[in-house]
RNA sequence: GCCCCGGUAGCCCAACGGCAGAGGCAGUGGUCUCAAACACCAUCCAGUGUGGGUUCGAAUCCCACCCGGGGCACCA
């Protein structure tokens, strides 16, 4: 197609034989209306409102070039939700800022030699006039910025108090290291060994870091799911368990040889005690270093060398051969009294339990894997299946060997199925003081140093003589140093740490030289807490005015996509806990409901520039205008669902909001005539649609909204051209009915249609239509009559019809009887009005 | 391997355990036009992934399997 040939949808305006323009000019609507809005403000949220509050959150974005269709998609139906409890009376909070520290802005600083500031804001500054443009009813008198002083002030205060409370803390530890970013990467930015922003290996480091101490809040953060269940997607809950992984065991206590301290494993399985054969320790844990025999040490510390030149990728690759070193120490089992061998090997995690296990070859098949590899003996605990034929078996069974026959043992478990064989090992260990009973978490504390510079300053000071020294409230915020182009390269320290004149200061303790704590934080940690502070966004004694975050919170619905099904919202769920320890919160969860939208794609596949099957917003806008683009995005279907684009028809689109408007030309009864009156089967349908609007809004059915909004269209269309016509007040109820329905959705189009319907602007505040209960109920409904399930009959009959009447009814039919065909009837099912079903 | 979600016309999607179709896209036929595009009007189209079960009746509930999407995974 030439570039001519490509028509201007959204420009065309045709004109009918009556001077009676077809179409409205949706760029002109779009020029027209933001003035007027701008100068209402329909959706400033009062914090003193009498209304019942409702707080509508969707996920404030990065500000990375203008918004994309993924924008256009979830703000579109996040909007649904906000601008419906606008017009149900609701005083609604709905604030939109910018996630805006974060690595983007610092690459490209670099790429074009100028500030990180200089991207971003004029970054934000793009996607809020195209937000603006876009018509979504965002309170813009909140608009916060992360990488604002006056808000990473208050993400430093908050860090200085989950400090004093001991849940910000530093410790050395192997941290996951990206090579290609040149910084440290948190457990949840790993995916399959790979950075989740680059996509380069990640490799281990040895560094002392600062971490959230996430791992306290571990069980309040799985328990308060199970009341998440019901408003939250399935998915997300399930990932978060998956993700905090809570297990349940035993901490057992192994006896060294000629060492005081014993070794403690954690184990799941304490029945399978009498199987251990071996301990196996994490070669890259302190506790090898310090096990190891003098005889051992040069085999240990080159299997520990060639173990760290490893990556993740490779560690994580499963059907390789197990290796290990003998550490060359033997440890008692408490129960059998039997001495085995300690190893090291890679396969134990460091950071996990104890960063020790018991070797059970028979119940796990890491170590049959590990036994077979190195000759060690293998013994079964758990009586397998007659048709087993696997290695390990960890399943359901009654115990064996436990002990051995003949064998002399304090506990004797055989027999027990695994649940009280466990029950039992416990027991017995905590008689003996030699075990407890323990539960263990997947979850690992929260990595939050990063060593780049766009980002908050982490407020402490180093000194020599007093070590870690807050930065005194009343020095925040700590501004970063104006750091531009070659200076922010990565260059594995923090770009900070080269700002001399920012970097070495007075010790605010003692006054001597120390220097300032160089890495910044994770930018999770300032998504952490926005939704709070967009409560009282210029609140200025603290990070968000404690009555009025109490007022507005938990958010009633938060918005976004599911790639934060871990991240974000487990951090964001442990900010709020903390939080309401420390008094300033009443909730302990921030986001009482949730939606996820799914992505837009394009042709079957994710849209890329390397496919070249982008889809433009700015064009598909330009050419279809905001109302058909945010209306497709909507109609398309469920909202978690995947929208592709290539199936949907933004014409067709444009076509029904041209077909909707048209309607509010054709009435000619006058502004505020009652629809009393009117005809009643058309005032049914409108009635019907109104109410049936609600409940799927609450549902977030929003697309099957909008397929009734058609059909309300289709029929007041009919009633205007073939039926009571444009003068019946009950056309006028309708249109405007589908001016208010259409306002969640399209509101350019909705707002042209409320003007020449009569009514002054907006129809966004104009309320939810009024439903006469009494038009819900139907004068007729077609009872219809089975025979054997299949449909013979069909019956008018009044909707409150008893059951005897309907039965004698559907008997005395012609066409049922005919069906009867004189067979006889063995049963009758009634469900009055609708069916009825002869059994014969 | 374990756990979640989903399979309905050519396509996107609807359907309190009760007539499989609400809406849209595409298609087809008309109206308009010198002709076409746009627009408007009309119309065609599946028995619900497979196999069992429960029920008077199953797309819907239960079981198994297949396919697709997602989460966790050397976490002891």
């Amino acid at each position: 197609m030439c570039p001519e040939q490509i028509r201007d949808h959204a420009r065309e305006t045709t004109m009918s034989e009556h001077d009676e323009p077809a179409t409205y000019d949706v760029r002109a609507a779009q020029d027209k209306w933001l003035p007027v809005w701008d100068r209402l403000q329909p959706f400033r949220a009062d914090d003193d409102s009498p209304r019942e509050k409702k707080y509508a959150l969707t996920m404030f974005p990065y500000p990375s070039g203008d918004l994309h269709m993924g924008h256009a998609e979830v703000t579109a139906l996040h909007d649904v939700i906000a601008r419906y409890w606008w017009q149900r009376g609701y005083e609604v909070l709905n604030p939109m800022g910018w996630d805006s520290f974060g690595l983007p802005a610092e690459n490209a600083a670099i790429r074009n030699d100028e500030h990180p500031a200089t991207y971003t804001y004029a970054n934000i500054e793009t996607q809020y006039e195209s937000f603006r443009r876009y018509g979504i009813s965002f309170d813009w008198s909140r608009r916060l910025h992360t990488s604002d002083p006056e808000y990473y002030r208050w993400t430093q205060w908050l860090f200085l108090k989950f400090r004093e409370r001991g849940l910000a803390y530093r410790k050395n530890s192997p941290v996951n290291w990206c090579p290609n970013d040149q910084t440290v990467l948190a457990n949840e930015q790993v995916v399959d060994g790979r950075c989740e922003r680059c996509g380069a290996e990640v490799t281990k480091r040895e560094l002392t870091q600062w971490y959230f101490k996430i791992t306290e809040y571990a069980q309040e953060l799985l328990d308060e799911l199970d009341n998440l269940e019901a408003t939250w997607p399935a998915r997300v809950v399930a990932a978060q368990r998956n993700w905090i992984g809570r297990s349940e065991g035993a901490h057992v206590s192994f006896a060294i040889d000629g060492r005081d301290e014993p070794v403690t494993v954690y184990t799941t399985r304490p029945d399978t005690i009498f199987g251990t054969t071996f301990m196996v320790i994490a070669v890259d844990s302190a506790l090898a270093d310090d096990l190891v025999t003098d005889a051992q040490r040069p085999a240990f510390e080159a299997y520990r060398e060639e173990i760290r030149k490893e990556t993740e990728m490779e560690r994580l690759s499963t059907d390789r051969p197990k290796t290990g070193v003998d550490l060359g120490v033997t440890a008692t089992n408490p129960v059998t009294a039997e001495q085995i061998p300690v190893w090291a090997t890679d396969y134990v995690l460091a950071d996990y339990g104890t960063g020790a296990v018991m070797g059970v070859p028979g119940g796990d098949q890491r170590d049959w894997e590990f036994a077979t590899e190195f000759g060690l003996p293998i013994v079964r605990t758990t009586q397998t299946p007659d048709d087993w034929e696997g290695e390990a078996f960890h399943g359901e069974g009654p115990a064996i060997n436990s002990p051995a026959p003949g064998a002399a043992a304090p506990l004797d478990i055989n027999g027990l199925g695994v649940a009280d064989a466990k029950r039992a090992t416990i027991d017995f260990l905590e008689q003996r003081g030699s075990g407890t009973g323990a539960v263990n978490f997947r979850l690992r504390d929260w990595l939050l140093s990063r060593q780049r510079y766009w980002g908050v300053p982490i407020p402490v000071i180093h000194c020599a003589k007093d070590g870690e020294v807050a930065v005194p409230y009343d020095q925040l915020p700590l501004e970063l140093p104006e750091l531009r182009g070659a200076d922010l390269k990565p260059k594995g320290v923090s770009p900070l740490a080269a700002a001399e004149d920012w970097v070495n200061v007075e010790c605010p303790t003692c006054g001597g030289p120390a220097t300032r704590d160089s890495d910044t934080m994770d930018t999770f940690v300032d998504s952490s807490w926005y939704f709070l502070r967009f409560c009282s966004p210029g609140y200025t004694d603290g990070p968000f005015d404690v009555a009025k975050a109490n007022a507005w919170m938990a958010a009633d619905i938060y918005v976004g996509g599911v790639e934060h099904a871990v991240l974000h919202l487990l951090y964001a769920r442990f900010f709020t806990k903390v939080l309401r320890d420390m008094g300033m919160l009443e909730v302990g969860e921030p986001f009482a409901a949730q939606l996820n939208q799914g992505f837009v794609i394009n042709q079957g596949k994710k849209m890329s520039k390397s496919l070249g099957n982008g889809v433009n917003l700015g064009d598909q806008l330009a050419e279809f205008g905001v109302d058909a683009v945010r209306l497709t995005l909507v109609f398309a279907g469920p909202p978690e669902d995947d929208i592709d684009w290539a199936d949907m028809s933004p014409a067709g689109s444009l076509r029904f909001l041209q077909r909707a408007w048209r309607l509010s030309g054709d009435v000619t009864s006058a502004v505020g005539t009652s629809p009393e009156g009117g005809d009643v089967a058309l005032r049914r349908v409108t009635a019907r649609t109104v109410h049936d609007a609600a409940e799927l809004v609450e549902a977030y059915r929003f697309n099957v909204v909008i397929a009734r909004v058609m059909e309300l269209v289709n029929a007041t269309r009919k009633a205007i051209d073939s039926g009571s016509g444009p003068a019946d007040p009950a056309v006028r109820e309708a249109a405007e009915a589908v001016a208010v329905l259409l306002s969640l959705v399209a509101p350019y189009t909705a707002e042209e249609m409320w003007e020449r319907l009569g009514h002054q602007p907006t129809v966004a505040r104009a309320g939810w239509p009024a439903v006469d209960p009494a038009l819900l109920v139907e004068e007729s409904v077609v009872a219809v009559v089975q025979i054997q399930g299949k449909v013979r009959a069909r019956l008018e009959v009044s909707p409150d019809i008893s059951e005897a009447d309907l039965e004698q009814l559907a008997l005395a039919d012609a066409d049922v009887v005919r069906a009867i065909d004189g067979r006889e009837v063995r049963k009758v099912i009634v469900r009055a009005p609708k069916l009825v079903n002869v059994v014969v």
